[in-house]
DNA sequence: CAGGATCCACGACGATACTG
DNA sequence: CAGTATCGTCGTGGATCCTG
């Protein structure tokens, strides 16, 4: 394995938790409205299927990021849940919103469109 | 196209430009070692190819989070630095580390480990 | 020196069918 | 209801060769 610089690995580290195409908007519905169901979330979230629904989530619970309760009847009832830990994270995604929505304002904005055109003479 | 919580978007906007293999490591050559020459950052970055790193400096260019410079002379010359608008993300890229720091503590931790041997059983 | 062009491998993701 | 199993697709990244 090649070494990198320890700093960076953290970085990446954060990075792999977050990257996912459904992950930010699991997080975001369990942030917000708490503990749901499976198929609530399904529900919440429009176009995810069951098997990444599934895969994200136990992914996410793995990192302690997500608790996944069971209730042993029938028919099957699961909960899941933002940990205490997993709202750590919160503020990073809280700051990456506001990043990424002043960063939509730069990429419209007048100064950098004309550095594009200059660009393309 | 799904319509989706437009808080999340831009969550995602930022992780679209920080995600790519090679993407958090040249940030952090830039941001340390300020401009550099594309052989340099080629050497500081062990495992890149040329190809790939020609291909994020250019995606990060677009997004204005890096400079590209260059000198027409034989044989030639392109220095890539940030610009002063990419330095702005550098916050996110503390707290990621940091975070990532705390996290990979948190998942080593007694209580956690404890956790684990649980769902074992 | 700093690329561009091709081709290829692999892993993430998706569609569908089945199940306790 | 909340999954699992299987298969197919596609995009990211890598290997290699060529060029102004």
């Amino acid at each position: 394995m090649e070494k990198k610089e320890p700093q960076l690995c953290k970085v990446e580290d954060t990075l792999n938790i977050l990257t996912g195409k459904w992950k930010p908007i699991i997080l975001f519905h369990l942030l917000v409205n708490g503990t749901q169901r499976f198929s609530e979330l399904k529900r919440a979230i429009p176009g995810v299927t069951r098997k990444m629904l599934t895969t994200h989530l136990r992914e996410l619970e793995e990192q302690d990021i997500v608790l996944r309760e069971v209730y042993p009847q029938v028919p099957p009832k699961v909960e899941y849940s933002i940990t205490e830990y997993g709202r750590t994270i919160e503020p990073i995604l809280d700051a990456m919103h506001e990043w990424g929505a002043k960063h939509l304002e730069h990429m419209n904005s007048t100064e950098h469109q004309e550095r594009v055109k200059e660009k393309q003479s």
